[in-house]
DNA sequence: ATGGCCATGTAAGATGTTACATGATTTA
DNA sequence: TAAATCATGTAACATCTTACATGGCCAT
């Protein structure tokens, strides 16, 4: 009834696209995830699974055929329907928003640091970065090869956000350096025009 | 000692900005931001407060000069410090990692619903985005103007972002919409077969 | 004087995290 | 046989949200 948890619908969707599988399952998706927003911790899951039971939107089956014992969890028609509602539309208005973005929020405040912690924060800002789009490019390669085209286009979706970021974050990095040389050329100023006044006493 | 929450680091942060400020102002900063992240809703920002000033972090001077009572609060310098470590480096991984997008994550499933509702999906987001592109550049020329460099360069990241997620969910419109047409076509032919083979019965 | 904004807070509740506990099965 | 992985769960804890409570100030 009430508005769904983003990770809640994630999890409807995750038991819609794995067919019946089991809470291992699940967690792993979101382990595996290269987005490290959620843990998959099985704190979340299980309590999350068995609140999705009692609302009639998922149900277990035992299954235990030659494995040990676990429960294969799978959509029911009003999970789907769930499912459908949360996709919307109608969209809530802050899922259009703009992201929350780590390390747009920290450049924020970046003046607060010393020039030379500056750089480093974006130096080390661009080699993670930059490592990263690597392993979100291999993971869109697994999912082209893997046919599932709106997994593909997430994935796309996911790289194009990271270049865009890193592409900022390099005009960012230009625009402090530039400031940096600004200010220490003012600071020669200050200095050599404090000289002249103390030669000319 | 411990890690600061993303809040947390944050609130530092604007304390830092604002110089002494209330908590007041501290809550409209995070209401008025375009990204929909936190509320800064009284029960967060307040025990926070409380929490930062008992670590010793920020400090409150009694204001009331023409006003009612009211706290100011201001960074002490192990509070500066607790910012300098907050803002990196190091980066934690997951600050790099891929922003969450609730746009993306719905995406990922939008193969449950039907496809009329894929494509109202995907003509809402357009507009909702392209509408919300407009707001965030209007913060972004209002920084410009404002003088705060970083602050102008933070809002230039938001919007490249939501430039970047705009071109990427057109981009999925066509495939999503040629995907229709071929299953489209697939269907005409499977029925113009059937209807041949009837007429050839 | 009434409603709206400024300003500070508390209480209840949901949701998520880490850490723990258990035990079977596979792999080195 | 030891370690890693599969698999399920619980307990303690932190953090955030919504909703409520309070009261001063200001404009209509």
């Amino acid at each position: 009834m009430g508005q769904r948890t983003e990770l809640e619908g994630c999890v409807l969707g995750v038991v819609w696209d794995r067919g019946p599988c089991t809470a291992y399952t699940i967690r792993r998706v979101f382990q595996n995830s290269p987005s490290p927003h959620w843990t998959g911790s099985a704190g979340a899951i299980y309590p999350l699974l068995a609140r999705l039971r009692r609302q009639g939107l998922i149900r277990a089956k035992p299954h235990h055929a030659g494995h040990r014992p676990a429960k294969l969890y799978q959509l029911t028609p009003s999970g789907r329907r769930a499912l459908r509602r949360w996709l919307g539309p109608p969209l809530p208005e802050w899922a259009v928003g703009v992201p929350v973005d780590p390390l747009r929020t920290r450049l924020r405040f970046l003046l607060a640091a010393v020039p030379a912690a500056r750089l480093a924060f974006l130096k080390e800002a661009d080699r993670k970065l930059h490592e990263h789009i690597r392993t979100v490019r291999a993971d869109r390669r697994r999912r082209r090869h893997a046919g599932d085209a709106f997994a593909y286009l997430v994935a796309e979706g996911a790289l194009k956000m990271l270049n865009a970021r890193l592409s900022w974050l390099r005009e960012v990095a230009d625009e402090v350096k530039r400031q940096d040389r600004t200010r220490a050329a003012r600071e020669r100023l200050r200095r050599s025009g404090s000289s002249a006044s103390a030669r000319s006493r």
